[in-house]
DNA sequence: ATCTTAGCTTAGACTCTGTCTAAACAAAGA
DNA sequence: TCTTTGTTTAGACAGAGTCTAAGCTAAGAT
């Protein structure tokens, strides 16, 4: 059963079909979908769903401080159910996998205060990026 | 004059006016402007520059490693000539401004080797966010 | 049970950012 | 000069996401 499922149901928020096979897809560790992701497999639950459902109810889930959403790339957004325990990411530039993961201390005590430029610096969050254990065999074997 | 023109020198690219004007755009610290704003900087001084030249150019200047492109909102990508120095950004969540800014030590070292999933790690960047002085002082009006 | 009303869903048009194509153009080298 | 290669251009196209207007549901009032 979804965690998200249950954290939605505490705001006023009409919990409607769509809503729920949505919120269901969002279920899991280091789960990083795309929009389109997403509908295709609302579509596989419930085929009459639409793309417009799809967004606007991920933007709804966002705004509750549900879902978070995510920018990689510069092409789609991504969505992430994990709102719960702080974390960065750390993405495979073979193939794009996105893991979870939690730094050694907050990244907000590594910017000295020279570096603010007079700004109240209230959130920081890392990428990492390098290649998952498949991906690496891959180009071992290329060399 | 511009350092990244001079950077751009040093490869095999041929240096026609358009090109110039694109690249003496991204000159100074702090530059992170997005394709359409160069466009709008390099038609005031050559007026028939075209968007496709202006997406070309961007694009080269990129894959000849002298020009950072940046993804932070999911909207459009900016451009950033400060390639030399490793930094990492910290952007106010009122205006957009963004600041090139430099961390104590490598974040690479704080993430220990459990969080790493197998993964051959090689790059960091982080994203801070915050409100710049000028907003901070509109935030205080407003309460 | 029925009515009313606010909220939800939908298809499709639309916007915005960026890429591609094909033709015109410019410049370097033979 | 001629040829060849690389550059610029307008406009068509594509992908991601938003908006609109109409129809549909469902909660609350009667
Ligand atoms: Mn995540
Ligand atoms: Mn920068
Ligand atoms: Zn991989
Ligand atoms: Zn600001």
């Amino acid at each position: 059963m979804s965690d998200l499922v249950e954290r939605l149901r505490k705001h006023r928020w009409r919990m409607t079909p769509q809503r729920r096979v949505i919120a269901e897809t969002l279920d899991g560790a280091h789960v990083h979908y795309t929009a389109d992701e997403i509908l295709d497999r609302a579509c596989a639950r419930m085929p009459e769903i639409s793309r417009a459902t799809v967004y606007n109810t991920l933007n709804e889930m966002v705004a509750l401080g549900e879902v978070l959403e995510l920018n990689f790339d510069g092409r789609s957004k991504r969505y992430d159910p994990n709102v719960e325990h702080d974390h960065h990411h750390l993405i495979c530039e073979g193939c794009g996998i996105t893991k979870d993961v939690h730094t050694v201390a907050d990244p907000l005590d590594w910017l000295p205060g020279d570096e603010r430029h007079g700004f109240a610096v209230t959130e920081a969050s890392i990428t990492f990026r390098g290649l998952c254990p498949e991906c690496r065999r891959g180009e071992h074997r290329r060399s």
